[in-house]
DNA sequence: CGATTGCTTGATACCTCTCAACCCAGGTGG
DNA sequence: CCACCTGGGTTGAGAGGTATCAAGCAATCG
């Protein structure tokens, strides 16, 4: 059940190529293609949670709105990344295309058929859990104790895995996007990077593209 | 793996029992009593994983430091609660107790074997996390995007588990606990305490004794 | 008792939010 | 081709909430 063997978990604020990457040929074979333009919703909080999803291209990001219009997002999934595995009948998050996006979904009942039957699958379903759950407390702590210089620096740091051109990464998700996950407003968001700039750390190239210019100074501000 | 009957998470604050509570026999002859004084470590973050916990009685803080002295309270573990899965070789976070406690310790490679053989305890497992899980993000919630007197309007309302006198509840931990936990300082959560009893919210009988006066009115704060 | 510890309360500073204006790139239509 | 519009991003000024620093209080303990 537990893997001893897999070691130091990479924490990233996308979620990366992870469980699955050579799955069962079974599971291969269930899987349907879908695809959704930026900001479309792939499902909804309460929703019957009748599909888990797998991350073809693109990135999706998982949320929930309260009733005021305040928006927390949870995470963002990256090419690999499983998402919408739920213990009770309905979704407790809202997942929704970030960016232009293709995924696959399986049904739910399958995957339980397959992973009652085949031990690895259900191991890395398993591990695939307890990645989340690290994740998310890794993200608790950006949210609850830190400055929005460190939250935006531990983001960026984070985004390592990004599409990237020559020195240069680059951020498939908006800035209410940002602000939404790191719990700032899009000012902030836009003010600290602008502040980062200044002190030398990153260089704007375009408001999606950003280049880590002192990668160890940033790695300090994430104290 | 994934169980469609498992209804509506409850989300509380304190980690209510769940998983093992009618473990398997295996189980409970593994186990190995400890007892902690309030504040006593558990084990530490980078220590070796090899034990898995269950709390017995009281409360246990899972929590992580930053190196200029912040720190995190992830989650409050009440009786019934595991702590301590992990993927990888070491723990990622820290474990300690909140109030004096008794938990019992599985050894983890046991468990391990255990779980490869039952298709209930690893699927129990697997729900464990999933919920702690669910449990991380609702906090994240908390922690992103809501002002102090909501984050501890929540606090209050998820603790509904916790000991109760007549209409009062027990809190089991500290202060600094409830502030690390919320991502405030002692001085504010104090303070919004005072406020909440003001507003005739709740009755405050002592520092770790709240009556819950308008549960009504707490529920609509959290909004 | 005096000391210690945990909690509460007060005054002020600071960070982030709010509201508002502005900029810029892309798309549309005359 | 350019005027216009639109949406996302940036920048500015002021307000507000929480942190910080500091003092005071109550309970516990030697």
């Amino acid at each position: 059940m537990m893997n001893p063997n897999a070691d130091a978990v990479r924490t990233a604020e996308i979620q990366p190529a992870e469980a699955l990457e050579t799955p069962d040929l079974d599971l291969r074979t269930t899987g349907r293609a879908r695809h959704f333009l930026r900001d479309r919703e792939i499902y909804s909080e309460r929703d019957d949670a009748d599909h888990v999803f797998k991350v073809e291209a693109g990135v999706v990001r998982t949320y929930k709105l309260l009733r005021d219009g305040r928006r927390q997002v949870y995470a963002f999934h990256g090419p690999g990344s499983l998402f919408g595995l739920e213990i009770g009948k309905a979704y407790c998050l809202s997942a929704a295309a970030a960016s232009d996006c293709s995924v696959i979904s399986y049904e739910r009942r399958q995957l339980e058929r397959l992973a009652a039957q085949s031990e690895r699958l259900s191991l890395e379903l398993y591990l695939t859990v307890l990645r989340s759950l690290d994740r998310a407390q890794q993200h608790s702590l950006s949210l609850g104790r830190r400055s929005a210089t460190e939250k935006l620096a531990i983001f960026l740091m984070n985004s390592t895995e990004l599409p990237i051109v020559g020195t240069d990464i680059l951020l498939a998700m908006s800035r209410k996007d940002i602000a939404d996950h790191l719990g700032l407003t899009i000012e902030t968001v836009s003010r600290t990077f602008s502040d980062l700039e200044e002190r030398a750390f990153i260089e704007i190239k375009g408001a999606r593209r950003v280049c880590l210019v002192d990668v160890a100074g940033l790695r300090e501000l994430c104290a």
